[in-house]
DNA sequence: ACGGACATGTAACACGTTACATGATTAA
DNA sequence: TTAATCATGTAACGTGTTACATGTCCGT
């Protein structure tokens, strides 16, 4: 799902200007999806290209014109179409997980030190998480509950198993240490 | 971190040509990460150029020419350095998330089925990661376990929670039989 | 006076995938 | 004979980010 389709349902929400769409984005949704004006913008201009959605500009008052997007009916139909196509793979990317296969190379407090970092960001997402979970519709309360219970379980997987990297390191350090 | 660097890191694991890099990424790291070809054989190439990676060239009777690769030390070097730098943030991409969030557009036949397709998905991948938890260094196991951990937690949250979303489509379509 | 929010956009760049090109060997 | 596995590579394309460009208003 491009960003492109994201903005289209996103205005099938609510009408939207691209700066508002960015606010969204940063905002609950932070955790699950996120976009830059360099492709909000373009996508916002060719879907009006596309006639799937519409464009009022409102002029405001020493502020620059706000161009509020709406979704055409021809928007929502697109829009439908697009949910129906069987979902792609979920694609991920994590530096951290990557740095964690290869801990026994690293510094035993090296590793330590990321993965109380990590902690502490789990603790964060999931406060964002629950006080997300009482706003918005039932399919956004679904996919929060997902992403509150899935990140729950890897922080409770790090405190619980974090000794697997942490030693290995140590016993490295303590062969070392014995001498 | 970039296909060349997770590259150079397999490197540190063992020897390998592009080829066989490919089937490392295809087995039990299928689930965190993924490369093809086309950004595998180009990366090894840069490595080489950059001295972080030496080739050698095993003819093989019957069978084109097979490309070794093994890290040097400057390479070893060069990915310490690459892990010691602060972990970017996770990004995450998933349509089935995507196309949860708009669940009271859909058909509820058509969420069930997602539903359960996921629900699918997620056991044969857990299946996956209890094997691959076996084989493989301290570093591979902790993060096999942590993906395990997070799918498994995913795979009973929609068990349980499914019908927050399958609910809402009962409703609508329970007051329009109620007609 | 200065930084941050509001507001829109473009161009250069990075990174990766897909499809193509080539070709032998082996098992069904 | 047909598909799969072994084996390497390139070119076109897609998709997104970063950095830049521009300008006002508001709070401190």
């Amino acid at each position: 799902m491009d960003i492109r389709t994201l903005c289209l349902g996103l205005l099938t929400q609510s009408d939207a200007s691209g700066y508002e769409i960015k606010k969204i984005f940063e905002g609950q949704l932070r955790h699950f999806f996120d976009a830059s004006y360099g492709s909000i913008y373009p996508a916002l201009n060719k879907l009006t290209e596309e006639g799937l959605v519409r464009c009022t500009e409102q002029a405001q008052d020493k502020r620059p014109d706000k161009k509020v997007y709406s979704i055409t009916p021809a928007g929502r139909m697109a829009f439908l179409d697009e949910l129906m196509q069987p979902p792609g793979r979920d694609r991920y990317r994590s530096e951290f997980v990557a740095t964690m296969m290869f801990a026994d190379l690293l510094p035993p407090r090296h590793v330590s030190d990321l993965i109380d970092k990590r902690v502490e960001e789990y603790r964060v997402m999931l406060d964002d998480l629950q006080r997300a979970c009482a706003e918005g519709d039932a399919g956004k309360a679904f996919v929060v509950g997902l992403g509150h219970a899935m990140y729950r379980a890897g922080l409770q997987y790090l405190e619980e198993n974090r000794h697997l990297v942490e030693g290995e390191a140590l016993l490295a350090s303590a062969s070392s240490a014995a001498d």
